[in-house]
RNA sequence: GCUCCCUUCGUCUAGCGGUCCAGGACGCUGCCCUCUCAAGGCGGAAACACGAGUUCGAUUCUCGUAGGGAGCGCCA
């Protein structure tokens, strides 16, 4: 039997960071066995489903890289095979009609709360063997044993039991014809033949019941893997607020796929000392039995730090496309100005985000729009930096070629003549040429602004001393 | 309320009975480097929730307690 994962969100929302981990953690998995990864849409939930959400969860996965080797499948268009199966399990006596109203279980549920019980189904029409009838309330529920345990092996969690008796019938049918999850979900595992579900802890009692179902089916039941969750920073649910955003969101946020990956990857799972993967190391050495059973707080900081290596590290002229991404986001043509790549190698050390370098790239593709008055009052109107400016704007004309290396030599030149540190030179210059006192070295931030420009704003600094 | 799950530095984690006065990473912090900011290098502070038990020996095994989480739907 070939290894077989499958991703199966509900079309009720974006793609958000517990939902990519799990799709990563289940790619991975099938990737390192060689097998499929599966995407399945359990959209059989038609009051909450939407066209925009399938896409959106589409759209995410597809930026991450996560390609699915087979599907997206939809369960809506799978309901033929939901009535045999569920014909099926009625004719084996699996499953019986039942007409409560649902006023009535609610009122059922509370009187089991009120009394310090488990809200269950009391299964009123379990032996009453009623035929199909129409009725408004008919749905079909499960005949769960009562008796006895459901033990799995769970492969993160270990040994999980349930007693049955802990159980309650099921819907399998609601009223509307449709599945309902726990029916739907094993009909699709036991079709699309796979052979381990990992899937988000929140899953975990559903299993035994899930494996209940398997059994009435006469099938095996896959293997199991229970993800813990990812909490906000502040240990509390993921909201809007922190993180359950669309994955989207950190593309807009300057972050890269790869860098998202490697967060999540790391997130509940490590190989020794290890933190920074390249996808065929994740593959390489994940395994989703090392996956830690306990719930994981999501950490900007860490994400940030990892995205810049990757910003670092990968080939600038890739990374400059994403900047150029971001660039016209902003409202800047990345084709007015300097080269991207060249951008990137004076940016990449000091910033963690796109989003960030493409804002801090804008002193070279626009006029400087606001002055920093405390640095032009330290450095412009300091004493002999006008002499220096007009000193680096005879330099600067002169050079023969329009390097950062001339253009450094041409600093140490000025130092020299005029027997002053570094210091004095390249911060009235760097105020002169950004407007403020912070940018990559002096001859990078003179040499991106171009000759001309740099020259033009030289000038335009001497002006306003 | 009931059932199930979880608990090592602030955070992510290593540890699978002695190698642990607990290792790595992010963050924080000191120094170095230095034209600013970073990046980088070298240091530092910082954790086994608690209580029993098993054992010659528990961070590691068992059971409780406390705390946290999930589920208990004709939602997934």
């Amino acid at each position: 039997m070939t290894f077989r994962t499958r991703f199966a969100p509900s079309p009720t929302g974006y793609l958000h960071i517990g939902g990519a981990r799990t799709a990563l953690y289940c790619w991975l998995e099938a990737r390192r066995r060689g097998g499929q990864f599966i995407l399945r849409v359990e959209d059989t939930d038609r009051e909450r489903s939407t066209d925009a959400a399938v896409q959106a969860i589409l759209d995410g996965m597809s930026w991450l890289g996560l390609k699915p080797d087979e599907g997206p499948f939809y369960q809506t268009q799978r309901m033929d095979r939901y009535r045999a199966v569920a014909q099926q399990l009625l004719d084996a006596g699996n499953a019986y009609w039942a007409y409560e109203s649902k006023a009535e279980l609610d009122a059922m549920r509370a009187a089991m709360l009120a009394a310090g019980e488990k809200p269950r189904y009391g299964g009123a029409y379990r032996d009453r063997n009623e035929p199909r009838r129409d009725d408004p309330d008919r749905v079909l529920r499960f005949r769960n044993p009562r008796e006895g345990k459901v033990v799995f092996d769970d492969k993160v969690k270990g040994r999980i039991e349930f007693d049955n008796a802990e159980l309650d019938d099921l819907v399998l049918v609601r009223s509307d014809g449709f599945p309902t999850y726990n029916f739907a979900v094993v009909v699709d595992d036991i079709d699309m033949a796979i052979s381990e579900v990992i899937r988000g802890d929140d899953h975990v009692n559903n299993t035994p019941r899930q494996i209940n179902i398997y059994r009435a089916l006469d099938a095996k039941p896959p293997g199991f893997a229970h993800l813990p969750m990812i909490l906000g920073p502040d240990g509390q649910k993921l909201s809007k607020r922190h993180g359950a955003v669309s994955v989207m969101q950190y593309r807009e946020d300057g972050y890269r796929p790869h860098a998202l990956l490697n967060y999540l990857a790391r997130l509940g799972w490590s190989h020794g000392d290890k933190e920074v993967f390249s996808i065929g190391q994740m593959i390489e050495w994940f395994d989703i039995a090392d996956v830690n059973q306990s719930a994981a707080r999501f950490d900007l900081a860490k994400l940030g730090w990892l995205n810049q290596q990757y910003l670092k590290n990968d080939d600038p002229r890739e990374v400059a496309l994403e900047l150029a991404w971001h660039l016209r986001r902003i409202g800047i043509d990345p084709s007015d100005g300097p080269d991207a790549t060249e951008v990137v190698i004076a940016l990449r050390d000091r910033v963690q985000t796109l989003k960030e370098m493409a804002e801090r790239a804008r002193i070279w593709y626009a006029p400087i729009a606001a002055w920093d008055e405390k640095a032009v009052a330290k450095h412009l109107r300091a004493e002999g930096a006008a002499a220096v400016l007009r000193a680096a704007h005879g330099k600067f004309a002169a050079l023969q070629e329009w390097s950062p290396q001339a253009i450094h030599l041409a600093i140490e030149e000025i130092a020299n003549e005029r027997a002053i540190g570094m210091g004095k030179i390249a911060q009235p210059l760097r105020v002169a040429i950004t407007g403020t006192q912070v940018s990559p070295s002096i001859e990078q931030t003179v040499h991106l602004a171009g000759r001309d420009e740099a020259l033009r704003r030289i000038d335009q600094a001497i002006a306003k001393i």
